[in-house]
DNA sequence: GGCCAGGGTGACGTTAACGTCAACCAGTTG
DNA sequence: CAACTGGTTGACGTTAACGTCACCCTGGCC
């Protein structure tokens, strides 16, 4: 809650990701520094998340070499960070995205429930910030109140 | 988004918690076992939360006597780190809750600001919990489409 | 050829949030 | 009194998610 990442509001629209993970072959490649600069995050970082199995870019002279289709995934394991959920799970998370479609029944099915759970849990979540929204509005509320009271009678204390 | 802490719907409502910051004599008191297991957590991290300042129970014989205060503070803490705030932050979250009332208008104006800062975060974090909420609803349809077809026609491949 | 910038690979350090373990106290029950 | 039970305090271990550092390679440029 202290960075501000910009995450790009570029794949906010769902379809827009899912499309994204069909071409493959687009001219669009992108190199360490520039998504790391596009995503506000370190190199160190995206070396991590390649070492964990989140990121799978290729070479050329041994040089990381990101296409489309890792841009977006970076998008999603940010956005997933800043929701709160740890990397293991987010590795995954990513994974549904890469079967989806190309599976047997069976794997279909494990999909689904998968999204299944991770649909209530977030759903959980959204539930505790709305809540955590209401105190903090009461409070705020009850804050900005006293102030006023105060400046309509700076002197008594009633 | 592992653990499921019970986290109890008590104190769902705003008001029910800046009352609870109220009384303070009340004649509930909780001991730690007790505490632990009516919030799903362990005596270690309820002593963790101690050391680092996030609660501060009274001492009967050297042993730990919460309040319901103390149980609510405890409860806040829980939904916060639910949300994925870190302890440290939380820390001075709980003390907005704790001043609000008593200040000079400086410490009113501080509060103000800090809660509204919070407030935009967290409706940031709330967005993003809805577009992955979006994303996984997209998929999770499209896999059920996928497997509905297979059930129609269990032999073509077309 | 010399030099630098940009990128790559370990290896180690760090912080948060606890878990684990050992050792100690205090009341009580047989 | 001795053995328990339930609580307390360090001290150390652990995992996640990087930061930092040192060292190496490579392509361009003068």
């Amino acid at each position: 809650m202290a960075k501000n990442a910009p995450v790009p509001d570029a794949l906010t629209d769902a379809q827009a990701f899912v499309d994204s993970h069909r071409d493959e072959g687009t001219t669009e490649l992108f190199g360490i520094t520039e998504l790391c600069r596009e995503f506000g995050i370190t190199l160190r970082a995206l070396r991590f998340y390649e070492d964990k199995g989140l990121l799978a870019p290729r070479r050329v002279n041994g040089a990381r070499v990101y296409t489309r289709r890792d841009r977006a995934r970076l998008a999603l394991i940010l956005r997933a960070k800043a929701i709160g959920s740890p990397l293991s799970e987010i590795k995954t998370y990513l994974d549904l995205y890469g079967d989806h479609g190309e599976g047997r029944a069976q794997q279909l099915q494990y999909v689904i429930t998968r999204t299944d759970n991770e649909i209530t849990e977030l759903e959980k979540k959204r539930a505790q910030i709305d809540a955590t929204l209401a105190e903090l509005r009461v409070i705020n509320g009850s804050c900005r109140g006293l102030l006023a009271e105060r400046q309509r009678k700076p002197k008594g204390k009633a």
